[in-house]
DNA sequence: TCACGGTATCGTACTAAGTACGAAAGTGCT
DNA sequence: AGCACTTTCGTACTTAGTACGATACCGTGA
């Protein structure tokens, strides 16, 4: 029934996800789902979850860089494929099993690097809100991939003028609207960049180590 | 009228913020307010932009580094007070003016800052996506401040088993439940290590640069 | 003063969505 | 067959967005 959910909000959006709709998707009668479910509120608590339960989960026995490097990369690929989701965690403040699961596999990897607890806090908050941040800004971005940019973007600056944002608009013809342009690519200098300062931050570590 | 939509939802969250809410609010009847605005959309657009007006603009006058500090502040200030705006966000993907306005000084501050123009573009991603992701997870926190912390958290903490969850446990009581803890501090740390690590990654610069 | 064209407000009413309530319709076990 | 438990539904009430057309208000020029 969650996966059903989960289903209806890809493919036409959180909006459209009603009991009618999920029933509909179910094969099944709106007041079907209340015998599963106690109100639409759980449903959206329960995707959530199963969205967490996407990502993969770094695990203690890799090389914790490339354990978060992958995690992250799948967390962002996870929240490209359901959007909905950053909204919704803004308002969901009961985490599911697989959402904790995957914050103690994620603390445990950074313990076992070597971060103190305190350390591991100030990690893991930098992390993830990069990485929540940044899925958030795919997600509210007009085009969604390469292809579209230049369509999408065009108008847009053309009929903004250069004397009220001529740093936005510097920005778009220089750069964003040039061939080959990804916003995706931006992911891996931040994520790169988190990554060495925190290596450096490890109390006894070399300054230049890698 | 925006004014009116954006204290709606911040007394008593996005959800209950309807034409017949606002309607009240403004103390005339709800489809008088078709008058101003095309459609409920329109609206959600037009507190988004507000929220953005609020945030205070970095000068390409001052030093980069605080600039963008005194930025992130205000930021993170301002979505706290108006935590659905997060959430809004994601859906939302036609900027208003205040929110061009707000994103042609931050380029324009980093350009300032001798930042090439792809530099900035990594920079403003990387710095964006720190600060909204901070506050989306500030948003889902089931406190929300340091006095809450210890009776959110303990009866939390207290049914989650330390067998399923053994770090989410020792981050808990060692960390999150120790007197003091506010997540909020957690802020300060990454900004800065964002900041030190864009500092070096300008070309030219002394990597022992302060 | 009066008629007129915007500007702003409303009343009525239709549609969609969440869900309370209680009735069926299976399903397996004795 | 009879019973208890699980699962599905039909009906109907409430709330929210908004289409449509009717007013009411208000400054301006005749």
């Amino acid at each position: 029934m969650l996966r059903g959910a989960v289903a209806v909000a890809d493919a036409a959006g959180i909006g459209s996800l009603t009991m009618r709709s999920l029933a509909q998707e179910l094969g099944v009668k709106p007041m079907s789902l209340y015998y599963h479910v106690a109100n639409k509120d759980e449903i959206l608590d329960g995707i959530v979850d199963v969205v967490f339960s996407e990502i993969e989960l770094p695990s203690p026995e890799g090389e914790w860089r490339s354990e978060m490097r992958r995690r992250a990369a799948s967390a962002r690929r996870v929240l490209r494929r359901h959007p909905w989701a950053i909204g919704l965690m803004e308002s969901r403040t009961t985490p599911g099993p697989a959402t904790l699961r995957h914050h103690d596999a994620t603390l445990g990897t950074l313990r076992g690097a070597g971060f103190s607890v305190e350390l591991t806090a100030h990690a893991y908050a930098l992390l993830d809100s990069y990485v929540y941040g940044f899925a958030l800004q795919e997600a509210s971005l007009p085009f969604k991939g390469p292809e579209t940019v230049a369509e999408v973007a065009e108008p847009m600056v053309r009929q903004m003028s250069a004397e009220d944002y001529p740093h936005l608009v510097e920005m778009a013809t220089e750069h964003v609207l040039q061939p080959g342009y990804d916003f995706g690519d931006e992911f891996e200098f931040g994520l790169s960049l988190i990554l060495d300062a925190l290596t450096r931050s490890i109390p006894g570590n070399d300054p230049s180590a890698r």
